[in-house]
DNA sequence: GCACGCATCATTGTATACAATCATGTCGGC
DNA sequence: GCCGACATGATTGTATACAATGATGCGTGC
């Protein structure tokens, strides 16, 4: 049911992985964050030669660097950096909603009203990161109802760097994730209005990046700004 | 000048990965070709921890396949990977050359020009690996020209397994490789025609993927094959 | 008082040792 | 003679020990 089965015996480090991606998916991790190889190794029980795994496959998705004799971090994506990601986005996105739309069966259509739901009441019971994360995750199960699953793990990545996008370089405080406009998505999808599927993902996709500030924020000041905000 | 700087020292294991990626890329390691950490070591002199470093690296990018408690094997895309890699290269690459023909520079060009005479030069020499890693290295040329570097670390993955796709599908045995596309395409570049960039890359992949016998080869056969050919 | 240099310490990089799992080949039974 | 169970060997998974590099803080000299 999630990305890796069970019955495959996922190993130590992607358990560790996939926890520390939530955690940044969830912004309970902040882009910056050092990531100590002994620390982490605590707190899971596992030794050194996990984690060390765990952080490389972290880094080679990009939601850590790792910097040699220094450690690992969580990312901190530039300004350039992100425009890339959101225009990445815009270009394949929208074409793979209206692939999922031509896709989809009645039982991908109720797996995202469930997500929806789930993000829903994340965000009811404020649990903004939670909602955020959901929210991401929907746009990676469009991506897997298009049923391209080379698409879908780069849609994926994407995704995971908006996140610490989202972290660095979000505007509007409130009033975030209108999942109105994952609601009309799945019902474009539902109805296989592959057309409208595309529009809607594109103006959505539109909507996100013009709620972030990259206009023109300093480029180095982030370490200044990130220790100020700790 | 290569993928990574020397100054910033790059680490014994990515010193292994970019030879068994290049060895990969040329041909000399035939796709299913077990990969094991021992034989690795001793060949590189290196221990076990940088060889399994190196090869969860390869993995990541899906140039070898991981099978736990059974080793690391050169990855065998299967028919369905092989199409999905063409098509999404073909999303990809026109719209990136039609950038790199928007960006590049008098040296941008001359690099590109280089390349080609470098892989007119194995050819020339019979070095058909060679000539075929050179030949992918020319697209990741343009997408690095094309300052998309989000977009064209998706396109290098993409090479990357197009090499395998090409080790395992190829069908026109002879005529491979008709350098004259790439050849107008630096053309297109470098008078910074955009459009006849993006239409000479999209036909140029379209050629390669018309040449591949992607029909309705039997999935599973791959492993037989491959005993055969050994 | 400030700056530079050095020593100490913490953290990461690499190698090796041990444990667990799978593959192979042999032996016994049918 | 063929099939299956077991033992042995080889290979991978994990943990730990050692080496190397970078960071921190103190002391000395100016």
């Amino acid at each position: 049911m999630n990305t890796v089965e069970k019955t495959t015996s996922k190993g130590a480090a992607d358990t560790v992985a996939d926890s520390l991606s939530v955690a940044i998916h969830e912004h309970r991790l902040a882009p910056g964050t050092k990531l100590g190889e002994d620390e982490i190794g605590e707190i899971f029980s596992v030794s050194r030669t996990i984690v060390r795994s765990a952080l490389q496959s972290l880094a080679h998705q990009q939601l850590v660097d790792i910097q040699r004799n220094k450690g690992a971090f969580v990312a901190r994506p530039s300004l350039r950096e992100a425009r890339e990601v959101f225009e990445a986005r815009e270009l394949l996105e929208p074409r793979t909603a209206r692939s999922a739309a031509m896709h989809a069966t009645p039982e991908d259509v109720d797996l995202l009203n469930l997500h929806i739901r789930e993000e829903h009441d994340a965000l009811a019971a404020a649990d903004r990161g939670k909602a955020l994360r959901l929210s991401g995750q929907f746009h990676i199960d469009i991506a897997r109802i298009a049923d391209q699953t080379t698409i879908a793990a780069f849609i994926e990545a994407l995704i995971a760097r908006s996140s610490l996008i989202i972290a660095l370089y979000w505007r509007r405080q409130a009033a975030l994730c209108e999942s109105v406009a994952h609601h009309d998505l799945v019902s474009a999808i539902a109805t296989g209005d592959g057309d409208r599927a595309e529009e809607l993902m594109r103006s959505h996709l539109v909507d996100l990046h013009s709620a972030l500030d990259l206009r023109d924020a300093p480029e180095t000041a982030g370490s200044l700004r990130d220790v100020l905000q700790l």
